[in-house]
DNA sequence: GCCAGCATGTAAGGAGTTACATGATTAT
DNA sequence: ATAATCATGTAACTCCTTACATGCTGGC
């Protein structure tokens, strides 16, 4: 057995957000989760509760509930040491994950034969359209980002995950220009 | 209700993997399979012989039987008209999955604060070594590709995808330079 | 009047993985 | 000798998603 050294990627994150902030609900956990989906995609709503129900199982975080009015309860968790030390040690470990991508659009690219130019060049378009919608939203989160001490590891990731997009948007863009400029011929 | 307009996108890999052969049997699609990491990532052996019986029973593909000696049957598997034409569907259609990372050096780098120097530049000299042995692996398939007629489309693929690793590499290989020229400052 | 934001939680189920079982042949 | 290749399949499980339930407050 001993099949998984440690928790699943996503306590990580969660357990990571808590190490950048001070108390958080599980509410702005999973606000402040939505932005990374631009690194390692971003849980739903019900798995960032159920991530800090595990974190809290283990010790990782206190909890703390504070009574609200016509909402249900809050409650309020923080990282503890032990959760600091687990985070260590997953940072530090020699193995990490190998990079997943699931990209539809590279997968319906590769597919290509079966549909038309126009359909490949209509998919292209709407994906760099996309990515620059995208960029705009991670600028947002970047220019947060420069101002606020204790910020700097997050910058340098969105940076890269910045530049990520810029390829993608630069390479679909070269695929549009080069499908256009030979309509029968694609290689 | 209606929660998914057709079938889980694997499906769609393994039936895309089949238009561009003739007939295959589970164990060799496994094997193309693997190759698609770089676009989209790659279904577990298992994973493959339950698209196959799905793509099965909703009749886009045939199967025929072919006894082995000392090993189990052999099915090989051909994709039908129903088939490329649920393909056609599912690469024009105005839906396209958003793209999903799980960039585990990502999320570490993120969460950059709570290691050490040493750690993180570690981890960046590893993953670059990783992704150059992956280039490489990738150049082999796209040396295939070149000479092969009817994989225009994955050429383009690949060659997106290699851009990708040699983004990754570059971003990896600029840090590893900053952090190592700023001993105690990192933005 | 209606939608967004705040706030958590449960039930049902899909998608995918790991580990195992079986066993002949060929290459190192 | 032993590992890899060929070849499929099942059981048990994890991770994560979708959909639903509840209900107040504040903005348009």
């Amino acid at each position: 057995m001993a099949k998984k050294r440690g928790l699943p990627t996503t306590s990580y994150t969660v357990l990571g957000l808590l190490s950048l902030g001070d108390e958080m609900s599980g509410y702005e956990i999973r606000k402040w989760a939505r932005n990374m989906r631009f690194f390692y995609w971003s849980p739903a709503q019900s798995q960032v509760y159920l991530e800090l129900d595990r974190l809290h199982e283990r010790g990782l975080v206190t909890a703390r509930e504070v009574p609200q009015e016509g909402k249900p309860d809050k409650k309020l968790y923080r990282i503890n040491h032990e959760g600091r030390a687990e985070l260590q040690r997953w940072l530090a470990a020699g193995h990490t994950d190998p990079v997943v991508m699931k990209h539809s659009v590279l997968l319906k690219l590769y597919f290509g034969h079966m549909g038309d130019h126009e359909t490949l060049t209509r998919l292209l378009t709407e994906y760099v359209a996309e990515v620059r919608t995208q960029q705009g939203e991670l600028a947002v989160v970047q220019e947060f980002m420069e101002n606020e001490p204790g910020f700097e590891y997050p910058a340098l990731a969105a940076e890269w995950g910045y530049r990520h997009l810029e390829t993608d948007a630069q390479m679909a863009q070269e695929l549009i220009d080069r499908l256009s400029s030979s309509p029968g011929e694609e290689a």
